[in-house]
DNA sequence: AGGTACATGTAACATGTTACATGATTCC
DNA sequence: GGAATCATGTAACATGTTACATGTACCT
């Protein structure tokens, strides 16, 4: 239930069109929670229709014009609502830690050129952010600038820190190229790992 | 498109019914790839459909009784494919960051609390990690263990310790209590935000 | 006989993804 | 008038969530 609340916010900072808002979903807002342009239509049409926002007047024609959307009071009340509310952390899902564990049992194959990919990925997305942090916050924390808007800064720098830490660590760690474990007939042999159930 | 690697590696590292499967998902692959028995039952059926496993020959009646799966060739072949295949890392999606950026625009009530309590949340989870890990690695990685179970490990504490810094930081930088920004009328106001896209 | 844990499922809905359809505007 | 870009949308499907339904086994 974050999307409706991701457009509301959007359009608070800036009343937009659908459009405008898909550009900035692939940008500042997409870089932790992104949305693709038929996700965000539809998602306006229902916070149209529930009362949150309203499309501005158009003259002329409708269908392919530009329609731009400003939020309303019950809009913004319900964004402070769900911004103060209690709402658990959701658990880690990741499909490169599944992968790792996969590998466990039918083999590391390809693996490391993946593993070594995803750090590529990892670093240049770690220097996008630091390059916003220095075009953004130049003096660091201390100046005026706007404190949560650090804070998601650093959250950005800090996973992606995260990940290219892990990932050169990891690539360190697995064996040259083992390929293949036992690669048993139809199901036999699995009781290899068996009883290794981890982290558990 | 995870799920159904995810329970084919379970299966493969023990045959299973769909409620020991269940229990499993709250827990070792839970960690990183979380379902409801719902989801479970659901995608059972697919793969078995599908060919990738099998049910093993029952007697006597079949609603209420237990009914136990193994992984079939051609699902050992799926699962060693996708392990190799390539997969770009999912962009970050939390909602804890977007409530933060909402907070910059409609005021911080309510969030210092909720910082703390994910901070409590991530530090109790990343004890657990920790327990599990003197456990499952009393050497650390240079024994025996597997380097994967040890590399998937060593993510999870990664990323927990990484939130509760992030989180300690946080909290600290929040100013005590304006609660409410300008808060002005429908859609007045705003422009104080403008302009500072971030990140982007 | 009733309660609890075990065990498998159905149904309805919300959210996210992929492919395609349609009209308006601008430039050549 | 044709191509490219801007702009809004539909349709179909995959995945995830929530609530509920049903039967078995065991204990008291």
């Amino acid at each position: 239930m974050s999307l409706p609340h991701a457009i509301l916010t959007a359009l608070l900072e800036q009343p937009s069109s659908g459009l405008e808002l898909t550009r900035r979903f692939d940008r500042s807002i997409g870089f932790f929670w992104s949305a693709t342009h038929q996700q965000i239509y539809r998602e306006l049409g229902r916070l149209e229709t529930t009362g949150l926002i309203r499309a501005l007047p158009q003259s002329g024609p409708v269908r392919g014009q530009k329609k731009e959307y400003e939020v309303l009071p019950a809009g913004r009340a319900e964004l402070a609502r769900w911004t103060g509310a209690e709402d658990d952390p959701r658990p880690i899902r990741d499909p490169l830690l599944l992968r790792l564990r996969a590998a466990a049992v039918v083999g590391t194959a390809g693996l490391d050129a993946e593993l070594r990919r995803h750090l590529d990925l990892h670093r240049a997305q770690l220097a996008h952010y630091e390059a916003i942090g220095r075009r953004d916050f130049p003096a660091g924390e201390g100046d005026g600038a706007d404190p949560l808007q650090y804070a998601v800064l650093r959250a950005g720098v800090g996973l992606e820190s995260f990940w290219v830490r892990w990932l050169a660590e990891t690539v360190e760690s697995l064996p040259p190229a083992p390929a293949l474990p036992p690669a048993p007939g139809p199901a036999a042999g699995v009781r290899s790992v068996e009883g290794s159930e981890n982290p558990s």
